[in-house]
DNA sequence: AGCACGCCGACT
DNA sequence: GTCGGCGTGCTC
C-alpha cells in the first residue's frame, strides 16, 4: 500500500468527530514526562529535497508540550499517518535540531528494547546512548561563506561605489574560494561595515557551511604492520567455531574460555579479519581499565582503519569517531561498555573481551549491562557474538551448559600457548603464618627474596589503597567514619589526611580519639601504601611501584608506570586490581596475593565469584614465559571453596560448586534480579516511601498470580552516602518479564515523596 | 519535569 | 469580593 493510499482514505461514517490522517512524528522527551507523543509534520519539514529542515527518525526536533506549549526537544523515533481531530488536532512540529538522523533505525530499536528491559523512559536512553559531543557536533562551526554571484562578477567594472565597498567586492571577486567575513575584512584591511552593506545591496552573497574548527585531527599513528600469527590447535578449533557461525550469517553466541595465557585475542583478531575481508565491521569491547595503548596496539598492527572510544575523550574526538564509525570508514571499533552502541554501518561481529568484568554494567541510568545490549544487538542484526574470558561470569556459563534456556556455544581453549605449565599455586594461611604483623609472611617473603635473587619480577595484588583502611579506639571501640557516608575512613600517609573512598571527603588524620579523647587510638589495616612502605623497608634497594587509583591520576600515568615494569626498571609492582588483568610479563615469576579473602566477606551473593576472579586472574600473570612462575596466595580462610579452585586454576570445580548454592537461593543465573535505592535525607520518609511501594508490589504480584520474592524494604549495606540515608528493595524471581510487570503495576506509579529519589537496578552488579 | 488549573485563607 | 497558597494531574 502506498502512502498516498492512506491519506485518502475516508474517515469510518460512524466517526462524529471528522477524523484525517497527517503526517505526523512520534517524539519521546530525554527529560520530563516518559511517553510518546504524536506531532503533525509541516509541509516545510516533510521534504527529503530539503534536509537540513527534514524530519525523520533518529532526529532531535523542537515541539510545544503542554496547556502552556513549551518549547521542548525530543527524539523523533517515527514517523507515518496518524489520525488527527478537530476536537484533538495534533500540534506541529516547531523545527528540526539535527541536519542528519542520529539514531539509525536499527539502533532506535535497541534502544526501545533496553527502554523497556531497564524500565528507562525510551527518550532518556536515547540521551544517554548518543554521545554528547554527536549531539553537539562538537569540534564544528557554523560559518558564515561569502561569495559574489556570477551575474554581478560579469558587470563588476561598471558598478559605482564607496571606495571602501569596491576594495571589498574587488578582493572577493579575485579570491578562488569564499572567504568567511573575518577573512574577508582581514584580507581588504576594513571593518565587516562595507562588507554588509554589499551584502545587503545583494552584491554578495552568504552561505552557512559546518567546518571543522581545528581542521584535521591527528590521524591515527601508523604501526608496522604483523601478520597473522599461528595458531595452536586448541586456537585453531576455537577459530573454527567463531567462523562458521560468521559463514553462516547467523547470530550465535559463542563463550570462549580460555585460561589465562591461552591467546584468546589472536583468535578473535584472526575472526575480525574473516568479517573484515567481508566489508563488514567488527566491535570489541574491553574493560575500560586494559583500553591501553598496548591494547591497541595490537589491533593497529593488525588493521588499517580502527576507531578506539573510551571515556576519558574529549567531545571533538568522540564526535570524530563516531562520524568515521557511521560513514563506513572504521574496520574495527574497539572501545569499553558504550562502544556496544556505536553506529557500524554493516556491523559483522561483536567481541567482548574479559567478558566477567562488572565494569561492563553502567551504574547510572540507563543501568544497562554491555553483554546484555550485545547480545540483543547481535540477534537483531543476525551476527555472531563472541564472550571470552578465563573466569567466565555464571551467568554465560549457565548459558553454555545444557538446560539453559539461552544456548551459547562453548569453545575450551584449557591449555596455554606453548604448552607452558599453568603457574604452581601456595596457599599461606595467615592463621598460622601471620605472625609477623606486616603484610608479607614468611613464605611469601623468602618467595619475594628467591625470585629477586633469580632475576624475576614480581607482582603484589592488595586490593585495598591508601595508608591504614581503618581508624579505632581500643578504649572505646570507636571507629572514624565519614562525616556524610556510613563508611570507614581510610588514612593517606602521602596526604596526611584520612580518605573517605565514596565521597572523597577529607579530614586531619586524629591523633586521640575524637569520642574519648584516649590517646590511644590506632591506626589499622593494611592499604597498598603500607604495603608499598614495607616492601621498601626489607627489600633496600629494589625498585619498587605502586599502581593504584592514587598514583594514575594523571592521564599517562599507567602507561609510563607499565613501561616501566615491561623494560625492567621496576623489579617489584604492587597495587589494586588494576594490576590483576590483562598484563603479559613474561619475566615475572612471582605473583603474591596479600589478601586473597578481602572481598570474602562482602554483603554480596557474587563476592565468591568476585574473589575466584581475582585470584585467578592476578595468578594468570605468571609463568608466561620459559621462567616460569609460581603464585602465593595468602589468606585467613583457606579452606573456602572459591579459593580452592582459584588455587587448582579450576574454574569448572568453582563453577559446579557454586552453581548449586545460587540455584537453592532462586539467585542469577538461575533467576532475574531487581533491587530498588531509594535514597534522601530523611530516613522516616524513606521508610514510608518504600513501604508503600513494597506493599503495591505485593498486591501487583499476587493479582498476576507470578512467581516474584520481595526481600525487605531494608536499610542498604552502606546505610549513608553523600549525607543521604539509602534503604532497597529486592525482587527475585524466576522471569525477568514478571519483575518488570510487578514494577509497572507497583513501582512506577508511585511517586517519591519530595527529597526521595528512588531508582530501579535491573541484574545489578552491585548490591552496595 | 514543568505548568496550568483548582479550590481554600488574609487582604484592598 | 480577589490575590495567591501549593496539591493534582496532564502533556500528542
Amino acid at each position: 500500500m502506498s502512502q498516498r493510499s492512506l491519506f485518502d482514505a475516508e474517515p469510518p461514517a460512524w466517526e462524529i468527530d471528522a477524523q484525517s490522517m497527517v503526517l505526523a512524528a512520534t517524539v519521546v522527551l530525554p527529560s520530563g514526562p516518559p511517553g510518546e507523543f504524536d506531532y503533525a509534520i509541516p509541509d516545510t519539514m516533510a521534504d527529503p529535497r530539503k534536509p537540513d529542515v527534514y524530519v525523520e527518525p533518529g532526529r532531535r526536533v523542537r515541539a510545544p508540550l503542554g496547556r502552556g506549549n513549551r518549547p521542548v526537544v525530543g527524539y523523533c523515533v517515527a514517523v507515518g499517518p496518524k489520525p488527527s481531530s478537530p476536537s484533538r488536532p495534533l500540534k506541529p512540529l516547531r523545527g528540526v535540531l539535527d541536519p542528519v538522523s542520529l539514531v539509525s533505525p536499527s539502533m532506535l530499536r535497541l534502544t526501545r528494547w533496553m527502554a523497556d528491559h531497564y524500565l528507562t523512559p525510551w527518550g532518556q536512553v536515547l540521551e544517554g546512548v548518543v554521545p554528547s559531543g554527536v549531539r553537539g557536533r562538537a569540534g564544528t562551526r557554523d560559518v558564515t561563506l561569502l561569495s559574489v554571484p556570477t551575474k554581478v562578477a560579469a558587470r563588476l567594472t561598471g558598478l559605482e561605489l564607496p571606495p571602501k565597498q569596491a576594495d571589498v567586492l574587488q578582493a572577493l571577486a579575485a579570491s578562488s574560494k569564499p572567504l568567511s567575513l573575518k577573512q574577508l575584512a582581514m584580507r581588504v584591511g576594513c571593518t565587516t561595515a562595507p562588507i554588509n552593506a554589499l551584502r545587503k545591496r545583494g552584491l554578495i552573497e552568504s552561505r552557512v557551511e559546518r567546518l571543522a574548527t581545528d581542521g584535521l585531527l591527528a590521524e591515527d599513528v601508523a604501526v608496522e604492520r604483523q601478520p597473522a600469527k599461528r595458531l595452536n590447535p586448541d586456537q585453531a578449533r576455537t577459530l573454527d567455531t567463531i567462523l562458521a557461525a560468521v559463514d553462516a550469517g547467523e547470530h550465535e553466541t559463542i563463550l570462549v574460555h580460555g585460561v589465562t595465557g591461552s591467546g584468546k585475542t589472536e583468535v578473535y583478531l584472526q575472526a575480525i579479519e574473516r568479517v573484515v575481508s567481508f566489508g563488514r565491521q567488527a566491535i570489541v569491547l574491553v574493560p575500560e581499565i586494559s583500553l591501553t595503548p598496548q591494547t591497541v596496539g595490537r589491533f593497529r598492527e593488525r588493521f588499517d582503519r580502527i576507531a578506539v572510544l573510551h571515556s576519558h575523550q574529549s567531545d571533538v574526538e568522540r564526535h570524530r569517531q563516531w562520524r568515521r564509525i557511521a560513514a563506513g570508514d572504521v574496520e574495527v571499533v574497539v572501545g569499553a561498555r558504550s562502544a556496544v552502541f556505536a553506529p557500524t554501518p554493516h556491523l559483522g561481529l561483536v567481541v567482548i573481551d574479559e567478558e566477567h568484568e562488572t565494569t561492563f554494567k553502567q551504574d547510572t541510568a540507563p543501568r544497562y549491562h554491555a553483554r546484555d545490549v550485545a547480545l540483543e544487538r547481535t540477534r537483531a542484526e543476525g551476527v555472531p557474538l563472541v564472550l571470552a574470558s578465563a573466569t567466565p561470569s555464571l551467568e554465560a556459563w549457565r548459558c553454555s551448559q545444557p538446560g539453559a534456556p539461552e544456548r551459547f556455544r562453548l569453545a575450551s581453549m584449557p591449555r596455554r600457548i606453548g604448552d607452558l605449565p599453568m603457574p604452581a599455586v601456595r596457599v599461606v594461611d595467615l592463621r598460622v603464618d601471620g605472625e609477623s604483623r606486616g603484610a608479607i609472611s614468611r613464605p611469601l617473603y623468602q618467595a619475594m627474596d628467591q625470585a629477586l635473587r633469580d632475576d624475576g619480577q614480581i607482582i603484589l595484588l592488595l586490593n585495598r589503597r591508601g595508608y591504614s583502611t581503618h581508624v579505632q579506639c581500643p578504649a572505646c571501640g570507636y571507629a572514624l567514619k565519614c562525616d556524610h557516608c556510613d563508611v570507614a575512613m581510610t588514612f593517606h600517609r602521602q596526604d596526611n589526611a584520612v580518605v573517605c573512598h565514596w565521597c572523597d571527603y577529607r579530614s586531619a588524620p586524629p591523633t586521640v580519639c575524637p569520642d574519648c579523647r584516649s590517646p590511644r587510638i590506632r591506626y589499622g589495616g593494611m592499604g597498598t601504601q603500607k604495603l608499598e612502605a614495607e616492601v621498601n623497608a626489607r627489600f633496600r634497594g629494589v625498585s619498587v611501584t605502586r599502581m593504584d587509583a592514587d598514583t594514575m591520576r594523571r592521564p599517562g600515568s599507567h602507561e609510563t608506570a607499565l613501561d616501566a615494569f615491561r623494560h625492567g626498571e621496576t623489579r617489584i609492582l604492587l597495587g589494586t586490581q588494576m594490576i590483576a588483568k590483562g598484563l603479559d610479563f613474561p619475566n615475572v615469576t612471582l605473583v603474591g596475593v596479600i589478601s586473597a579473602d578481602s572481598a570474602l566477606n562482602l554483603p554480596d551473593f557474587r563476592a565468591a565469584e568476585r574473589t575466584f576472579q581475582l585470584v585467578t586472574q592476578v595468578a594468570g600473570r605468571t609463568g608466561r614465559g620459559e621462567r616460569g612462575g609460581r603464585v602465593i596466595v595468602q589468606t585467613f580462610d583457606p579452606d573456602h571453596p572459591a579459593i580452592l579452585a582459584a588455587v587448582r586454576h579450576d574454574y569448572e570445580r568453582f563453577a559446579s560448586e557454586e552453581l548449586p548454592a545460587r540455584r537453592a537461593l532462586g539467585y542469577p543465573p538461575f533467576g532475574v534480579m531487581a533491587r530498588i535505592i531509594a535514597r534522601g535525607a530523611s530516613e522516616p520518609l524513606l521508610t514510608a516511601y518504600l513501604d508503600q511501594v513494597a506493599e503495591t508490589l505485593k498486591r501487583a504480584v499476587q493479582e498476576a498470580g507470578a512467581k516474584v520474592r520481595l526481600v525487605g524494604p531494608a536499610p542498604a549495606p552502606i546505610t549513608r552516602l553523600r549525607g543521604e540515608f539509602r534503604r532497597h528493595l529486592q525482587m527475585h524471581s524466576p522471569s525477568g518479564d514478571a519483575v518488570r510487570a510487578a514494577l509497572r503495576a507497583g513501582w512506577l506509579p508511585i511517586k517519591p515523596p519530595e527529597g526521595v529519589r528512588s531508582v530501579v537496578d535491573i541484574d545489578p552488579t552491585d548490591m552496595l
